[in-house]
DNA sequence: AAGGCGGGGAC
DNA sequence: GTCCCAGCCTT
C-alpha cells in the first residue's frame, strides 16, 4: 500500500520530472486565462480545448472584453466545444465580477464556488493554480487515479463513492506552512497538476502505463490486477433513438435561422428550425408560401450521452415573388447568408448540415434526394 | 440523489 | 459501435 503521507511527495517529485509543463494555460498565473481553461476542460480533453482556448483568449483576451461582448459572440467561438451552458455561464460570470468583484477574482475557494459554472472542482483548481491555495481537486483524473492506488470500489458518480473520494483526496494533499510560501504555492500546483497529468497521461482508462508510473509498487489495483475493472464502470442503460425533421429555407443565398429556447438541448444556439413530424413541415412552409414537396437530404445521425439523434434535413427554395421579411417577425428568427454562418453559434451537426450546402457533391446529394 | 447537458478522442 | 473526458446545475 501507499502510505497517506508518501503520496504527495512522491507525486510532486514525479510531476516535476515527467508531467506536463508547457500547456497554453500553463504559461501564466492569471486568474481569468486559468478560470477560462479550467471551465473549457470540464468534461473535455485537452486535444479538443487547445484550439478553442487560442482562439477565444485571441478574441476575449481579458475579463473586461468577455464581459463587455454580446452572449452571441460568446457562443460563436464557444460552437462545436459542447455544454454551451458553460459558455453562458462564463459571460454571466465575467459580468458578476465586473460589476460586483472589482473585475477580481476571489482567492477563496469559498466565493469562487459561488460563481455560476464554478463548482467545487473547479473552483479548487482555480485557486490553487491561480493564488497557490491549498485545496484539492476531484475530476475524472484523480477518481481513477485514487480508485486504482487505494483499491477503492464503488462507481464514482454515486454520491457515497464520491464523498469517500473528496475525504481521500483531502487527506492526501502535501502538508502545507502558515503562511504560505512561494515555494508552498509550487507544490501545491505541481501536485494539482501531478494529479491531473497522472490521470492524463500513464494512469488512463483503456492500458493504463504502470511500468511508467510512481506507485507502481503500491497500487492496490496493479498488485491484484485490478487495473481494468478499477474505477467501477458506470451502470449501463438503454440510449434511446429520436428523429426530426429540421427546415433548411433559401431564399436566395441566405437560409433561415432560429434561436433555440434558453434551456434544454442546445440551449440558445442558433439552429435550423425544427418541426416533429411531416404534418408540422408543411405547415411551416406553407407559411412562407412553398406550397410544393420539399427536398429531402441525406439524414445525420447524432449521438448524445443519453440518446441518439437522427436529423432528417429538408430543403425548400423561396420563389423570387415571395415577400419572406413578413414572415420573419421576431428577433428569434433571421436570414443569415451561408458564408456568414461562421459568426452564428451553431450546434455541431446543424454546422455540418449548412456546411454541406457550402460543397455540395452534386452527385451524391442527387442520389440522397427524394421528395415528401 | 438523479438526470440533463455536447462533442470528440480512444479503442 | 462503446466508454468517458480538467463537472455543474436543476429538480
Amino acid at each position: 500500500m501507499i502510505a497517506i503521507a508518501e503520496f504527495a511527495p512522491r507525486l510532486i517529485t514525479w510531476q516535476r520530472q515527467f508531467g506536463r509543463h508547457d500547456l497554453p494555460w500553463q504559461l501564466t498565473r492569471d486568474p481569468y486565462t486559468i478560470w477560462l481553461s479550467e471551465i473549457m476542460l470540464q468534461q473535455t480533453q485537452v486535444s479538443t480545448v487547445i484550439a478553442y482556448y487560442l482562439r477565444f483568449i485571441e478574441r476575449f483576451p481579458n475579463l473586461t472584453a468577455l464581459a463587455h461582448a454580446p452572449l452571441d459572440e460568446v457562443m460563436a467561438v464557444w460552437s462545436g466545444l459542447g455544454y454551451y451552458s458553460r459558455a453562458r455561464n462564463l459571460h454571466r460570470c465575467a459580468q458578476l465580477l465586473m460589476t460586483e468583484y472589482h473585475g477580481q477574482f476571489p482567492n477563496q475557494v469559498n466565493a469562487l464556488i459561488e460563481l455560476p459554472g464554478i463548482g467545487r472542482s473547479t473552483a479548487a483548481a482555480i485557486a490553487v493554480f491561480a493564488f497557490g491555495a491549498h485545496e484539492t481537486i476531484l475530476d475524472g483524473n484523480v477518481k481513477r487515479v485514487l480508485a486504482r492506488v487505494f483499491g477503492i470500489e464503488g462507481f464514482p458518480g454515486e454520491k457515497q463513492t464520491e464523498n469517500a473520494m473528496w475525504k481521500l483526496a483531502e487527506s492526501l494533499l502535501p502538508p502545507h506552512s502558515e503562511p504560505a510560501t512561494e515555494l508552498n504555492d509550487l507544490a501545491m500546483q505541481a501536485y494539482t497538476q501531478g494529479l491531473m497529468d497522472l490521470g492524463a497521461t500513464l494512469c488512463v482508462r483503456g492500458r493504463p502505463a504502470c511500468t511508467r508510473c510512481p506507485f507502481q509498487t503500491g497500487c492496490a489495483a496493479h498488485l491484484s490486477g485490478r487495473e481494468k475493472t478499477l474505477p467501477t464502470a458506470r451502470p449501463k442503460k438503454s440510449k434511446p433513438m429520436r428523429r426530426t425533421l429540421m427546415l433548411i429555407l433559401c431564399n436566395g443565398p441566405t437560409v433561415l435561422l432560429e434561436r433555440r429556447p434558453p434551456a434544454g438541448i442546445w440551449g440558445g444556439l442558433w439552429s435550423l428550425p425544427e418541426v416533429p413530424d411531416a404534418a408540422a413541415l408543411v405547415a411551416y412552409a406553407a407559411r412562407f408560401g412553398i406550397t410544393d414537396p420539399l427536398t429531402a437530404l441525406a439524414p445525420i445521425v447524432h449521438t448524445f450521452t443519453h440518446f441518439q439523434l437522427t436529423i432528417e434535413p429538408k430543403l425548400a427554395t423561396l420563389s423570387s415573388r415571395a415577400a419572406p421579411s413578413a414572415s420573419v417577425t421576431d428577433t428569434n428568427q433571421t436570414w443569415v447568408s451561408v458564408d456568414g454562418l461562421q459568426a452564428y453559434g451553431l450546434p455541431a451537426p446543424v454546422r455540418r448540415i449548412l456546411d454541406t450546402l457550402r460543397s455540395p457533391i452534386p452527385s451524391l446529394q442527387t442520389a440522397l434526394e427524394f421528395t415528401v
